[in-house]
DNA sequence: ATTTTGTCGGTGACAAAGTCACCAAGTTTC
DNA sequence: GAAACTTGGTGACTTTGTCACCGACAAAAT
């Protein structure tokens, strides 16, 4: 349940209520609720039967898979206004939950129960494109993924990684472990290019630390 | 346009023209056309852009990425009543093909205009619902493939695969080459490792085929 | 201030997988 | 029957992942 005054603030962060009509708007209101949920925590884990959807007002989740030596590999991050298709996935198809979904960012989230999605989609236009748009996505970034991971070498998505992050924050605060897990590859194989990287004045390496220095250089490595 | 004899054909193959309704059956007859596509014809590449979808009567298809060298790998298949779901999502979203579809097996399709489409996801439920499940189904499909190259190895990946295969014709008539194709290899990594398997007693092989003579030994490298 | 504990990263050895170059044996075509 | 093509075998090398182990640094505890 979501009182006015809650539902300004939700609002603001959700572009599709913004273009939904009084009566989705009421039913919104309806059945769903609030929720903060702190950094670390773990929203899904894999063949988790899910009961509700999440959209995210703030903060930010990873979606990873994990293997059985403990390899990660991160499938996508959703943020403000978006939610976890994969969620959306589960429960249209009646399925698990089909990978790991952490917090990264404390986050907070408005939740609606299963059964209410699935009656959305098929009764709101607005609801319906908006799920649609986030499975598309999700399919296309899930298809590029494959692609890299198939074909492009480790030193290229390496440096193409530290190029997109660099833009963002360029000292960046990062460990090895985390760019590996980034990548679906292993801290040792990360340190080894670094160490390349930052022998080739690419870029300078501190303890939980990486600066890119040359993104040319980066650059020209990420097309090879 | 599709008259009254090929309709009784098409609805046949198609379960969901017998779940639909007389206006979306109406629609059907008017817009949609009738194309023969013959094996080892590439129906999309990646990049191309999409001005109709195809819902397949006959034949399979297979999509699948290329690598730069040339490497390939194969996402999914797609045959009897089921349509090629990123030809709808690059239409939904007004994209490009972000890969490469082939006809393996003679096909015959029935096209939909790519106007068309779109308005009937919006327009009719059936039909919304049969892309829902298709994007759904090769989402989870292609997540699924992530999770094979990102931490299988190899060695049980082509268990799985002849095993699979063994099911549905055993002394099958494929390549090496063929075979890296469908795993995202190459046809050297194959050939030994099927070179390994026969020495092992739990295939033979011959030009252009393989014949499994011992599933439980595949099944242990398999889960291996 | 020093010890302890945990995190982070470096190293060498090895195994698995992809690449390259080249060759040999079958098969098809002319 | 020769030529051209397809299929697969081989060795050398590179890249990537794994394992075991160690040292440096940082935060917390004493």
């Amino acid at each position: 349940m979501i009182d006015q005054t809650q539902l300004k603030r939700i609002s603001d962060a959700l572009p599709i209520l913004q273009k939904s009509n009084t009566q989705l708007i009421r039913d919104f209101q309806q059945v769903a609720f609030f929720a903060k949920i702190p950094a670390g925590h773990d929203v899904f884990l894999e063949g988790d039967r899910v009961d509700a959807i999440a959209l995210l007002l703030s903060g930010v989740v990873r979606v990873y898979k994990i293997g059985e030596t403990g390899r990660e590999i991160t499938l996508y991050r959703f943020g403000n206004g978006q939610s976890c298709i994969l969620t959306a996935n589960a429960i249209l198809s009646q399925k698990t939950f089909p990978a790991v979904a952490t917090v990264e960012q404390d986050a907070e989230a408005v939740m609606i129960p299963a059964k209410d999605f699935r009656e959305w989609v098929a009764r709101y236009d607005v609801w319906r494109e908006f799920v649609f748009e986030l499975l598309s996505q999700r399919l296309a970034t899930v298809m590029a993924i494959v692609d890299e991971i198939a074909f492009r070498r480790m030193d290229a998505r390496l440096a193409s990684l530290l190029l997109t992050r660099s833009r963002v924050q360029n000292p960046m605060r990062v460990t090895h472990q985390e760019i590996a897990a980034e990548l679906g590859s292993s801290r040792e194989v990360v340190s080894r290019l670094l160490e390349d990287f930052s022998e080739r004045g690419f870029v300078r390496v501190g303890r939980g630390e990486v600066e890119v220095i040359d993104p040319d250089g980066l650059q020209s490595r990420s097309n090879a």
